[in-house]
DNA sequence: CCCCGTGGCTAAAAGGTTTTCGGAAACGTA
DNA sequence: TACGTTTCCGAAAACCTTTTAGCCACGGGG
């Protein structure tokens, strides 16, 4: 008789392959006990035996045991799974949020299940239907500006809690940056510095964020029986346009010590532009940028003081909310987050 | 006796509450079919009477019924999910591999388990158990930069595809930027428009980017039999240097009529100096950046022409690799995928 | 009339884990 | 011995879906 392998034999190979993945099952047999005393003894339950449970959990190690995840959610009913919703292709407030949850979260504890919509309400719906269909415990919805984008939180089954762009339902958790705080934060600082003529540059009128910037602004100057110096220039979020208002503005208020940007891409190119026109930063003119945004801010000349909104704080803030509306109760409504000031060289005192 | 509500009452309530989510057989029941029935009908199943199926489609449509992955996924072995491990906090390579993922998946098809370990291999190593036990069907691993990184795949039950960092291991599968094929790209395009002493300015001598840049250079260089302005300057990937490095060449290479930079943030600082220091650009100099970054790009004066490594394009290539590794035969080897040129006005012909 | 094939449906198993409940043994007390 | 208590362990249910195998009736061919 010829030695072919027998077809049991093909088999055995098949399940000693790699992705045949070792079952709590496997684990008992191995450990000689039921497959109840193998979970207990693994889960650090009580009533197993201390011999006992060392065999088990040496059978687990032999075996490369991992947990199905599936099979737990589906038992519990919790999977220890949150989903991001974001908007903001470019990552730019969607990352920081999300580095801030994965800390709450406690690295591995929890997963984070990421969907870009790229700003089409379409999409959103679907990456919605998708993450409501895998059971996700909790859901963060990170907007890409701070204006009251809409609710998606009607009959959802799972808690939800609105990062950077507050649902425009009161009854919604939404954690905001605190724009106008942010912006008194910069004002003080100037008028502590000895500065007493301040403009204002920012972006498109239409955004939140810049009319709560300015509004700030203006409180920080009443508040010192002030005024701003001249009006309030409104532009895009652009290098470009800072470079523009620095032109227009250093004409036409040759007595200026002081601007206060909406961003740091206007301060940069305030800054670039200000210095070609021949005034010293900081020692003629104080400019303060907004976003902390590291890349421009720390490379201009001088380098920007600038308020910073503090984006991971504010995921992490939002995270561990999460975590407090999924296993009990939430305190609705809008929350700001305060900013805080970072001090370079482009401010000083006069 | 008085009307207290009955316990049942209670419960009844509690059935009705949003969070009891509709199973299959609350559909079947509705539809007075059974639960195999439901499902078939769902499913797009053949043998189910056209009659029957419409009833199970409207019951599935009165509930909102969504199947629960979970259960699907236990029994299938598939959850539809892939987990995307990265290195690079800022999130500067790792989103548009994302975004490009999400593409080739179809919105709404796969999700996305994202996963941030901070260039530290403990976190790695936990987000990896995690990952895993979560039953992905594989795995794109995102380095923080082009140099080779340790592999992850040794006995792992799923595919990996490894993205912009490439795995130390010849047999597994990566996607990197052919960045000597990018440097060719555009010395040949500074060549074309007449420029004749071309220089090279770069960051760190040790990242593997900046040594394939440096060499495409010399490559597209010797090809059209002319050699290099100069010694290679090697610096650090910020615009400072590139300031720096302009004050010095244009100094010591009064002839040169262009210059290389191995990033966006190096040909920022460059322009910016070399305005500074009475150079027009493109008409005395013409400079070329690398990466693509929008912000900076798009923003100096003039915007720079620039290599775009096509990340996104990088992560769609992968997601659909890791899909042929998923239900089939993958490819091994490192895989180099090309740059493309994009001109702002940066260059122009002498 | 009997047999067979087929269309349309259902019962049941499978997937992996946790939890509840009950059983068995061992031990102490009356 | 009879009985209660404690300790340890195992059987089975539950979570939800898909798939397989089988059932039943009906109609046509022999």
């Amino acid at each position: 008789m010829l030695e072919f392998p027998l077809a049991s034999d093909y088999e055995k190979d098949f399940e000693d392959m790699a992705d045949r993945r070792a079952t709590i099952s496997d684990v008992a047999s191995l450990a000689g006990v039921s497959i109840a005393t193998a979970s207990k003894a693994l889960n650090g339950r009580q009533d197993v035996r201390d011999s006992t449970r060392q065999r088990v959990i040496a059978a687990a190690a032999e075996l490369a045991f991992q947990p199905n995840a599936l099979a737990r959610g589906l038992l519990s009913g919790q999977t220890r799974t949150v989903g991001l919703l974001t908007s903001d292709s470019a990552g730019r407030f969607g990352i920081p949020v999300l580095l801030g949850a994965e800390d709450a979260f406690g690295a591995g504890e929890m997963a984070v299940l990421l969907c870009d919509a790229r700003g089409d309400a379409i999409r959103e719906q679907h990456h919605l239907r998708a993450l409501l269909s895998r059971r996700v415990d909790g859901l963060i919805v990170v907007g890409e500006s701070t204006d009251p984008r809409p609710s998606v939180s009607r009959d959802l089954p799972v808690p939800v809690v609105y990062a950077y762009g507050p649902s425009d339902d009161p009854s919604d958790v939404s954690f905001v940056p605190d724009d106008v705080g942010g912006a008194i934060l910069a004002v003080r600082h100037l008028l502590a510095l000895g500065r007493r003529r301040i403009a204002h540059v920012t972006g498109p009128v239409g955004y939140k964020a810049a009319r709560d910037r300015a509004e700030g602004l203006d409180e920080a100057l009443a508040e010192a029986g002030m005024a701003r110096a001249g009006e309030t220039l409104w532009g895009t979020w652009s290098q470009r346009w800072g470079r523009h208002a620095a032109e227009m503005l250093l004409r036409s208020e040759p007595e200026l010590d002081a601007v206060f940007c909406g961003s740091d891409q206007i301060a940069a190119g305030f800054v670039e532009a200000a210095r070609e026109l021949g005034r010293r930063v900081p020692d003629d003119l104080a400019v303060v940028g907004y976003d902390n945004w590291e890349v421009l801010a720390a490379e201009t000349r001088p380098p920007l003081t600038t308020v910073d909104p503090d984006l991971e704080r504010l995921g992490r803030t939002a995270a561990q909310h999460l975590f407090a509306a999924i296993d009990g109760k939430a305190t609705p409504g809008v929350h700001k987050m305060a900013c805080r000031l970072v001090i370079r060289d482009s401010t000083a005192r006069m």
